[in-house]
DNA sequence: CATGAATGAGAGTTCATTCAT
DNA sequence: GATGAATGAACTCTCATTCAT
């Protein structure tokens, strides 16, 4: 499991790295910093050099995968390809990346909900300024995956606009899709009968079918 | 909270209840015995006099859940309703549990994760005649579980040699349906735009579109 | 050190008493919860089933000490003794609790500062209303430190208008013989040449003199 | 805070001076290498090129305190002056000093209890011979605090000799007004009602009327 | 000199679990 | 049945200290 040798440094993003393997495996609240130092060689002592606290290094965690796969949406959001195609494109990348790249991006929206409700560490002790960073943080992280949401829901909406797409609930719609994506994340296995972009394709066949005028 | 007044004796299926909503509520890491006991007014030492220990508790939520769910479904499978009639009644049988009698069902398939990989208590301490069983029922719980989801497999099978449906990857595409579904378990709230039985239908149009031939 | 044969169950008074002990020995910052449960022959852990946390357990132990000794000193102020007479035997009283009953009471005013600055542990957990309780309870010892203080002043106060005493700045003689009582508790042994009361008769001999008109 | 520019070296001074300065305001235990390396824009790791250890520090800190406030009062003791007016000098240079220089004079005395009874890091790495050498210089300040106090006990010896001052128990008047020098360092503030030579006149007055054949 | 990285030890705290009453 | 008391294990986090650069 050990990503680094022992005998070299090791830096925020190999944390953050091996942070979200562990998360994805283990979900929040089992995810222990001692699990998240082994990854990479450390003891759970040593990650406070780098991470204010659990929290603070989980939330970047996510900070990381969302903005890593919103990189990748954004661009054919704005693109000049049919809605059809955009949507294609899109749900491809989600799930690839859920699969894939699984380490960063499938734990942050599992997770979310971890997220929101918890309190963090620095709350606790007293250092106000710092808490109060962190919520702010947590809120954008918040508003972020809205966003990435949005992006969906504006391909749909787009593709009815222009009459590429029946009329559906954009919102329970885009619901659907996504959650099925994310689902993704819990069952697929790298050894299993179909890869990530097989799997994409399927899904995309679904609910591009589904949108069908 | 507590759903039982303080003079009254408390029996299995109360505490079942009352950790199948601490369940959904706080997810499986994050609930203790003493947040379930606290919900039939009963210390977190009392609930050992109805269960072995925390895994076996958690694991009954989880067999109840599944019969009650498998229950509903299994009787619109063997009915003589067309397969797309099937899929719908099983689609909204599905979703309205996950929302309305959340308590019992959501809890269940979201964290079927953590039982699977964690360690039993029991396991620990050598006892292994009651580890023992625990592990078969813990395997008994996932064979039933793709029992549950062998069910839809079955109609959605069914429906494509009937000529009912497009032929479609039937594992895949169940997954798909299931995927959203179970992600309504997360995102629902009572308070919302729509009720369970609404998004059940708006689901289940956009999965029955999507195998029409 | 033990003072309870470990096959006998613990309540908060042994526990408040051992604390007592410690802080004195160890200062504020110096006493762990093992200390204290090593005190009582048990184990960290089960601390907590008698105080929600250290600071918790730190304040009652405080607000014991402080109680006992305004019990003892109060009295004489309202009797109808000549102020002289009020103050030697409040300064013996005081001395006395600082030597001999050194467990509950040195400890108590010796470490108030730490008390002051210091945010609870509560706090950090985001409960609220225990935090608050908290805070509330914290103020309340600060007040009643200040109403024990009072009480020396109220005499002083009296004295001198009576005419038994020279006109002094109140505020800084009182701080002045309440210095000189404190310290005591930090140089003070029971093997020293002198008892405590012995001690006490000869401050008081300092400060009746230093009040003559 | 921080006392020193970033752009210039640190000597051993600045570090003392800092380090009392916390000291002072934070107590031994609460006080970290990391906090009075902040105090001069260094990390903590820089410290330990000009101390062993955190206890080597703090002994040079009390040293240095010990060092200054004993060569204010020396030349007083061995001056012509009467005993009265020698006595009175002394209270106010030390009075003076724990509020003034606050930094150096007062955490030393306050906190010299920690320092006797604590173990050294030395002593648990098993260097002997350094541990060896930190225990000599530990009672070498114990032994000069004791000097300090012999200064103020002779004084007070010489005043009784001369008929100056009614015979008392030396040891105890002098702890008494030692302690109610020090116990201002806990309570004083420079934004209070009385500066530091008016606190230290009225208390010489106190002690100087008991004093009084 | 100075520092970033790393760590062992230990503190406060939580929690599942046991047991005598 | 129910509970209060107690505990071992594990977790987050802090801190003095070391070392290579």
């Amino acid at each position: 499991m050990a990503r680094k040798p022992a005998d070299q440094s090791v830096n925020k993003q190999d944390i953050l790295l091996a942070a979200a393997d562990v998360l994805q495996r283990n979900g929040y609240e089992a995810t222990t910093m001692k699990d998240i130092a082994a990854e990479v060689n450390l003891t759970a002592a040593s990650l406070y050099h780098h991470f204010r606290n659990k929290d603070t290094l989980l939330l970047a965690v996510l900070e990381a995968g969302l903005e890593q796969i919103i990189g990748q949406i954004e661009p054919i959001v704005h693109s000049r390809l049919s809605s059809a195609d955009k949507l294609r494109q899109m749900i491809t990348a989600h799930i690839v990346s859920l699969t894939q790249n699984t380490a960063v991006a499938a734990a942050m929206i599992f997770e979310m909900k971890s997220l929101v409700g918890g309190r963090s560490e620095l709350d606790r002790n007293g250092d106000t300024a710092a808490h109060e960073e962190f919520v702010a943080r947590q809120q954008a992280v918040i508003a972020r995956r809205d966003q990435f949401e949005e992006l969906f829901r504006q391909v749909v909406r787009e593709g009815i606009e222009r009459g590429e797409f029946r009329p559906v609930d954009v919102g329970i719609f885009t619901k659907t899709f996504l959650g099925a994506h994310n689902w993704v994340g819990l069952w697929y296995r790298p050894s299993g009968r179909l890869k990530g972009h097989e799997i994409a394709e399927l899904m995309a066949d679904t609910f591009l079918r589904a949108l069908r005028p």
